[in-house]
DNA sequence: ACAAAAGTGTTGCACGTACACCCATGT
DNA sequence: ACATGGGTGTACGTGCAACACTTTTGT
């Protein structure tokens, strides 16, 4: 940042935390900045709100500009206005966040030429990021550990088809300890939105694992006070 | 609004949500604007951030320019960016909460020719606030209501001393149902931040109950995994 | 004496936690 | 046969909900 650069007044933006699970590891999505300030960083995928659209829009138009991945259902989860957090000016961002399945996505493909490119980063082992990117991650990831404690939120996050050690390896991820199997289960199994198939696990090397489904309507009904709010 | 107004291409604004207790009613702290647009309406203290100033720090600055309160613990609940909610142009603004004792603070006196003044209503009877307010309003009440479940956040209602019931009607004010006051009691000194006092309630026209206070050391010990996030 | 609120315990149920062994499968 | 994860049950403690009567004080 030695160069000088094009300031403005005040503006808002966006930055989204999005979350996947991946061989046993929770992952974000990052991209690699290809303009300055901070060019060739690693940033969460953030960029500027237009005059005419609302936040929840623009949230969905910059991911997808930035990264390819559309019509997530991404939630805010605080806004950040430190004075001097961008380099240009006065900038105030508003944080979002989801939870996704990595390989029930197409591939990543920045649309827009600000981004070189967009990739999976495990939380355990994160770069320092642009600007304040690396406490607006510490401020979103502890919202959602703390949100698990007390709301299911981890489906989206798995194959449509899972087993229970998965399913218990991401809350593991998630909350960063070691959980009983049986008391996991069983709790799991006791909300009643786990749908269990014949279907079982293919090519392992022992014994295969009942396969189970995430029931949404189920969920619906059961948290659906929690979802209003 | 049949006048014409100036306009501004994009701002960013602080609206306090700023709650009381008094006469076992919950309350809400509104202005009387004195400015166009919305003149005369009731709204929320809120008003523009300044270019120099963090988010928070706005926060403080308006609520005590538009009511002369100073200094209370706001936190972020939520923030607001529909393209049309201000009438002059784009203006995202950044909802903040406090809870209060009405009694502890000193009186209402706005120091901003843009409030007439500062009054107390009851929740229960809102009328339609400037803006977008009522929405927000309900949206921070349901956070706020929420967060009731899990963490005690309501001491700052209470004058220092204060009864068992006068603590069970605030609940019951906020969750608006009634409670057990014996399972109530229960648990409420369970949690073994409450202090009893020897001293007695005076004045009353029937048996005297204990006086308690709330020890915010043994608070803040037994729930620092909560207030750190 | 009466009115008004203060104060007080027990029981059943649901839920979380701790804990260890046999089973099925592929190599 | 063995290695690997799959799958299962019990016992205890804690916390919440339901429920009604006696006590104290001022008038």
């Amino acid at each position: 940042m030695e160069e000088i650069l094009p300031a403005f007044d005040s503006a808002f933006s966006i930055d989204c935390l999005i979350f996947g699970f991946d061989a046993g590891e929770l992952k974000i999505l990052l991209i690699e900045r290809n303009e300055e300030p901070f060019k060739d960083w690693l940033a969460l995928p953030g960029y500027f709100v237009k005059q005419d659209e609302s936040l929840d829009d623009a949230a969905d138009r910059i991911l997808y500009e930035l990264t390819g991945l559309r019509d997530l259902p991404m939630k805010q989860f605080h806004t950040f206005g430190e004075v001097n957090r961008h380099p240009q000016g006065r900038v105030v961002t508003v944080g979002y966040y989801a939870l996704i399945r990595i390989n029930g996505q197409k591939e990543l493909r920045p649309i827009s030429p600000y981004a070189r490119k967009a990739i999976w980063r495990s939380v355990n082992d994160l770069p320092k990021l642009a600007f304040d990117h690396s406490e607006i991650f510490s401020k979103g990831f502890r919202i959602i550990r703390k949100r698990l404690n007390y709301q299911p939120i981890s489906f989206d996050l798995l194959p449509e088809k899972f087993t229970l050690t998965q399913l218990q390896g991401l809350y593991e991820a998630i909350l960063n300890k070691k959980l009983d199997k049986r008391n996991f289960r069983k709790k799991m199994l006791s909300y009643g939105f786990l749908k269990e198939l014949v279907e079982k696990q293919k090519g392992v090397s022992y014994r295969a694992a009942k396969l189970y489904k995430f029931d949404r309507r189920k969920y619906a009904k059961i948290f659906q006070s929690e979802m209003t709010a």
